[in-house]
DNA sequence: ATGAAAGCGCTAACAC
DNA sequence: GTGTTAGCGCTTTCAT
């Protein structure tokens, strides 16, 4: 409504007016103002004082809706304060930048009715170029999804089979981060590993409840029954409590740092040591993960790196709508060993330290 | 660029298509899709069938063009996963869109050249209606933020002084925070409190040292110099080691849960007792302060409410330039005790439990 | 309660 | 290199 007047009016100043002021063509003002050629030095400069003098700033409506392209990219994040989620949208608003793209943002909540699809389709109604989806869960209406997105789509954290028309690419690496977890347990002489899972909707519970089993698999271990978490630190405690009186539970991967967390409480409250008794292994490696007791090992995802990478994939499906995506490289994971694992106890004498559950 | 067809062309329907296949005007259209009154439920219905049908979505860069309006807001944050920017987003998001408004998201680096500024800048090539400035920290170029924008601004996390011509909010409740906390342990019986700050150039951290220190002065305890850190566990943790060889500290709040977590960890180590030997709180009551040990009495933040609060007031200003903007009224903190705070050691004959420092 | 005409401020062709 | 002419798809008056 109100603008910053060109001198003094109550109206901002528009490309005309810098025109006029620096003596040239209205169309000259938007060269410069693009950074096209064919303009000389000399009437650039004119163009670029004027344009300060008036304070003039381009009107990013009617460059949209003359040019067709919003020059914008919208995501769909979880309404949470989650470290990976959060993190990841910090990395894809640094990535949407870097591209000259401005970036809208819009929150599902879990049990929203109008979900994922609802998201996506607010975004289309603000006329973005591309939509993110980070960290998936699933919904009702996943399927038709493609079925009403014209632009291209990045989803990050989910398997390949999410992909549909238009969607473009999908960078994640959860089953790795799940890989280097189990094995690191393994490597450690555990016979087997337990699983504290995320809540089967995620596809990133799924992913690393996945990647977990092949690798028990790979190692031809015995593969015991998935704990369910949900995420939080209070799920995690919860499972805790119920394993503690179970002695043939030696090493524990849990799919995220918050329920690892919660776990080793529960474990310590009930007397049994970490990582002398049970280890633990985390997943994100969250700001305190270093500076809980004990010090927690865990697995870092690379989520500047995922973001950066899916982006650039997704800019250039939105600006060669015809180009062959080109192919999605998984950025490396990293194992942060620390102090909250260690060898099985007593390996050769199993089983009696507590009379088992 | 590639838009849904209408019908199999490769263009997207508009409005007027709409009003030819339901046999009205096309400001008929425009009223209907804007829920506008003085149409009959009849033609209402009518042109409701056919935008379904052609699958319409209305152009939103022609509709800010044209109404010089694009409903949108952004917000400036700091580029972190940290949980309380995070979950200040979170709610911001939540409140933006409930009031009808799309959200352009633009992060700061710390450390950034432009700062604040330029996202504020880029924010207003955007053409958003209005801004929302979170967390802050202090750059240069602030002072002439209020000359060079003419939309209102929220800030959320400052204090008053910041405020400028149309800077028109903001609602925080830092100095109630570092009270709650404060005054916690001086009822728990300690003589005085330390006070281990986050970094002087962020707003929020000044505001709880200020809160501490006048918390000390309207109990007329002597005030403890102030333990530098920077929001990290780590320089919880460095704090702590300096801090574990000295008696006569025996209660310390941290200005957010990382950093106490890191300095308990410390003072575990040195081997001082949390919370027998020393108190600690923290302040944002992270998802895991529950379940770290000891438990983590710390103090819970409505961002929630403060961000639902604040965009009340932008959007207020937004649609009533003219309006005096109505007060903020801070929203409850909430104090939540668990196990790293307790009554000071042996009251009646301090000091003696290891040669002081 | 509905319609006609006139832009909003820019980019896109195409001239010169 | 630079200018001219048309729109982009809506919202606004203002009629009716």
């Amino acid at each position: 409504m109100a603008r910053l007047a060109g001198r003094s009016t109550g109206t901002a100043p528009r490309s005309i007016d810098v025109a006029r002021l620096a003596g040239v063509s209205q169309k000259t003002v938007s060269r410069v103002m693009n950074g096209e050629q064919y303009v000389s030095d000399h009437v650039r400069r004119r163009v670029l004082d004027a344009a300060a003098e008036l304070g003039y700033r381009r009107n990013h409506a009617a460059r949209a809706l003359a040019s067709g392209r919003a020059r914008s990219i919208g995501v769909v994040t979880l309404g949470t304060a989650l470290y990976g989620p959060a993190s990841l949208l910090m990395g894809v608003e640094r990535a949407v930048r870097d591209a000259g793209y401005a970036l809208h943002v819009v929150n599902t909540m879990e049990g929203d009715a109008a979900g994922i699809a609802g998201a996506v389709d607010s975004l289309l109604d603000q006329g973005v170029d591309g939509i993110v989806i980070s960290e998936p869960i699933d919904e009702e209406g996943d399927a038709d999804l493609s079925r009403r997105v014209d632009v291209p789509v990045l989803v990050l954290g989910a398997p390949p089979q999410f992909a549909a028309s238009r969607v473009v690419t999908a960078g994640i690496v959860s089953d790795q981060l799940a890989r280097a977890a189990t094995e690191h347990l393994l490597e450690l002489g555990h016979t087997t590993v337990h699983h504290l899972a995320g809540p089967p909707r995620w596809y990133a519970a799924r992913d690393r409840l996945e990647g977990w089993r092949a690798t028990l698999a790979a190692y031809g271990r015995r593969e015991p029954p998935v704990i369910p978490g949900d995420w939080s630190a209070a799920s995690g405690y919860a499972a805790g409590r119920r394993l503690a009186s179970d002695d043939s539970v030696t090493a524990v991967f849990a799919a995220n740092d918050d329920m690892a967390i919660g776990l080793i409480r529960a474990l310590l409250e009930a007397g049994r040591r970490v990582p002398e008794d049970v280890s633990v292994v985390g997943l994100d490696d969250i700001p305190v993960a270093a500076y809980v007791t004990p010090p927690l090992t865990t697995v870092r995802q690379p989520f500047d790196a995922t973001a950066q990478d899916g982006l650039k994939h997704l800019v250039h499906a939105i600006e060669h709508p015809d180009a062959n995506p080109i192919p999605v490289n998984d950025p490396p994971v990293e194992l942060v060993v620390r102090a909250s694992t260690a060898p099985p106890p007593h390996r050769t004498t199993p089983n009696h330290r507590r009379t088992s559950a």
